[in-house]
DNA sequence: TAAAAAGATGTTATGTTATAACATTAGCCT
DNA sequence: AGGCTAATGTTATAACATAACATCTTTTTA
């Protein structure tokens, strides 16, 4: 057990592979678990992987629109929604907004690092910290469904900027 | 360095000393920061303190228009972000509510466990999680500047009645 | 293969959460 | 009195999200 590792943000790494990995990585996920990946789904977290930046709802509508004129709220939340139940993009709750997860279908208790300064979002898996926190809820007896743990502040790459 | 007892929800406890508490508690805090707790401040806390529900700021809005016709959403929001920056209250990012502070001018790290059974919050301050969080955050050389660490589920109380 | 069921999307409307912007008031300091 | 700051009043609107019902498409099954 070990701390995780830095995997964002680094403005040098190859963001076409981001995007291509996420992508394939879906399209598998869905085939094997018989739901569907359809055109506008696939659209919607193509939006989501343009950055590592969380985007909100209308954003991503306002971003579809040239692609699919007649979008609504709706289109752009049903996506949403699909989206997070097959794990493939998280809901940052502190800030009505949403990213790619990159580690779909597995875990999924991540913690959240965001960035106030270049908005930027990194996802985290550390096992220690986890641990602590599924003993704290066990002492509470408390039976977890869903868990947000969402830290703002500075990222590396900003504060060596500034 | 202990895990952190349980405080609520306990349907037995006397919720009057808590109301009685927090709302001294604050007032003593105000006057010792030089800021003011105003009448329409100390309602909204008031209000708040009522349950150890999470409440919403147009639920808060509706309670107060018996005491204060002319209250607006700003009415409550300015109370609201005045008793956040106080660490009076703390708002529910996944709920888009608001709760009081059991620990008033003190840590500010917490963690919130949800029902959504009863609705009811606890908060907490898991020193071990936290420790791991700090470690793991200067691992990542992340500069936090808040947190939200926010856990849904059911809690001992509504597990025991099922 | 036709009918039914389930899943996805289209469409309209509305509900919910939150802030901007500017005016007014109250208390305090000099 | 004049000027400052903090708080509140007031109007309007922005931003976020869902309900409800219609339609279409794909799969299932009788």
């Amino acid at each position: 057990m070990t701390l995780s590792q830095t995997q964002h943000p680094d403005p040098a790494h190859d963001h076409d592979h981001c995007v291509h990995t996420a992508l394939t990585t879906a399209a598998h996920l869905c085939t094997a678990r018989g739901v569907q990946l359809t055109p506008i789904r696939h659209q919607v977290l193509e939006l989501i992987w343009e950055s590592h930046k969380a985007v909100k709802a209308y954003e991503l509508l306002d971003r579809i629109k040239p692609l699919k004129a007649a979008a609504k709220p709706a289109t752009i939340y049903r996506a949403l929604d699909f989206l997070i139940s097959q794990g493939l993009i998280h809901r940052v709750e502190s800030l009505n907004a949403f990213i790619g997860c990159r580690c779909s279908g597995r875990s999924h208790e991540q913690l959240l690092l965001i960035c106030k300064h270049c908005q930027q979002v990194e996802e985290r898996t550390p096992e220690i910290m986890l641990k602590a926190l599924a003993k704290e809820l066990q002492s509470a007896q408390f039976v977890a469904h869903s868990k947000a743990i969402e830290i703002h502040g500075i990222c590396k790459q900003c504060a060596d900027k500034a």
